[in-house]
DNA sequence: GGCTTCGGACCCTAAAAATC
DNA sequence: ATTTTTAGGGTCCGAAGCCT
C-alpha cells in the first residue's frame, strides 16, 4: 500500500504530470487532510498513514453543492433503496424501481442496513457486519455526495430529488499500468492440500484477524494458505484472495474512461505528510533493500504526484 | 429535527508477481 | 497459462457542524 494512501477523495483535474499519474481516489471530494488511519481496522488492504492532523475542517465551505445534491435523508432514502435487496443490483438495469416503483417509500420494509448482507450467501456470523455491497459506478450526483447510489440510472437517489436529468454515471479512470510492485509474500507450498487441514486450516491465515472481522474472512479457501503464510501476513490481509464468487462480470469493470473531472474546487492544499519510512504496514517493499533500482519501491511510486490526493469530497464551486 | 460535509472505513478488481 | 497478492481507484457509512 502506498504509504499514505492519496486519499480517495478528492481528485478534480487531471493533472498533467508527466503521465498524468496522480492517484487520488476521489474523483472529487477536497477533503484537507491527509492520513487516513484505516489501516489496522478491519481488513482493508490499505492502511493508510494516519498523520493525526485533526485538521480543522468543517469551515471552509464554498458553497454547498445542494443545488447538485440534493439532500436526502439517508435514513429514508436507505428504506427505500433497501428495496433492492442485496443482489437487486449485480444485473445492470435490474432496479426495482423501474420495474415497479410505485411503493411509496414510508412502506417500504426492511432496515436500510439490511441491504448490505451477505453477498455471496455466506452466512456471516454472528456478530459480523455485512459486507457492505457498492455499484460498480455511483452516479456523479451521488458521487459527490458521498451517497448510496444504486443500479439504475436515474438511480433511485436522484428520482427521489428529481435529479434525474442529471444523473449519469461518473467516470472512471482506468488504472494504470506498468507500476512495479516489489516482491509479494510467500506462497503456500505447491502439494499437500487437504491433508493439511486442522492445525494449518485455512483459518490460520486469517489468525491475526480481530474478531470482527472475521465475517469478512469468507472464502472457503481451496486448499492453500500455509500456516507459514498466514504468519507472514500483516494483519490485514485481504479478505478475499480471489474472485471467487464474484458476483460481476469482471471482464465489464471499467473499461477506459478518459477522466474527466468536474469541478475544481477552490483553495485545498494537499498538504499531506510525506512519508517517510514507518512501516506501519509490512510491506515486503518496505523491506526491500534501498536499492530499490527499479521499483519505486512502496507506494511512492506513481503517487508523488498525489497533489490532489488527500482530500476529495469537493464541494461545488 | 433535517441537511450538508467529509473523514476515512470498506469495497472492487485489474495488474504485477509467483507458480504451475 | 494460471493463480495469488497487492494496491489503484473507488463507494458510501456515519458523525459532526449547520440550518431551520
Ligand atoms: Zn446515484
Ligand atoms: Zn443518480
Amino acid at each position: 500500500m502506498p504509504p499514505f494512501s492519496s486519499h480517495p477523495h478528492q481528485q478534480q483535474e487531471s493533472m498533467s504530470t508527466s503521465q498524468g499519474q496522480q492517484s487520488s481516489h476521489h474523483p472529487q471530494h477536497h477533503h484537507s487532510n491527509s492520513g487516513g488511519s484505516s489501516g489496522s481496522s478491519g481488513n482493508g488492504p490499505h492502511v493508510q498513514f494516519n498523520s493525526t492532523a485533526p485538521s480543522p475542517m468543517r469551515q471552509h465551505q464554498q458553497q454547498p453543492y445542494s443545488s447538485l445534491v440534493p439532500p436526502l435523508s439517508d435514513t429514508h432514502y436507505a428504506q427505500y433503496h433497501q428495496l433492492l435487496g442485496p443482489s437487486a443490483f449485480s444485473s445492470a438495469q435490474s432496479s426495482p424501481y423501474h420495474s415497479n416503483h410505485s411503493t411509496p417509500y414510508s412502506s417500504m420494509p426492511g432496515s436500510p442496513t439490511q441491504e448490505y448482507q451477505q453477498l455471496s450467501g455466506s452466512p456471516l456470523g454472528q456478530g459480523q457486519k455485512p459486507k457492505r455491497r457498492q455499484v460498480k459506478n455511483a452516479c456523479v450526483n451521488c458521487q459527490k455526495a458521498c451517497k448510496k447510489c444504486d443500479e439504475g440510472r436515474p438511480c433511485s437517489r436522484c428520482i427521489k430529488y428529481g435529479l434525474t436529468d442529471t444523473c449519469v454515471d461518473s467516470t472512471r479512470k482506468v488504472r494504470k499500468k506498468g507500476i512495479k510492485r516489489g516482491p509479494y509474500k510467500r506462497r503456500p507450498p505447491p502439494s499437500q492440500l487437504g491433508s493439511a487441514s486442522v492445525s494449518t486450516s485455512p483459518t490460520m491465515r486469517h489468525a491475526a484477524v480481530p474478531s470482527g472481522l472475521a465475517g469478512y474472512m469468507s472464502e472457503p479457501v481451496t486448499a492453500l494458505s500455509s500456516p507459514t503464510q498466514s504468519h507472514l501476513l500483516p494483519l490485514t490481509t485481504s479478505s478475499h484472495n480471489q474472485p471467487l464468487d464474484f458476483g460481476y462480470d469482471t471482464s465489464g469493470g471499467q473499461g477506459g474512461y478518459s477522466f474527466q473531472s468536474h469541478r475544481m474546487e477552490s483553495t485545498y492544499a494537499p498538504s499531506y505528510a510525506s512519508y517517510s519510512g514507518s512501516n506501519l504496514y509490512t510491506s515486503p517493499y518496505g523491506m526491500s533493500s534501498s536499492s530499490n533500482g527499479n521499483n519505486n519501491n512502496n507506494g511512492g511510486n506513481n503517487n508523488n504526484n498525489s497533489t490532489g490526493t488527500n482530500s476529495g469530497h469537493t464541494s461545488m464551486p
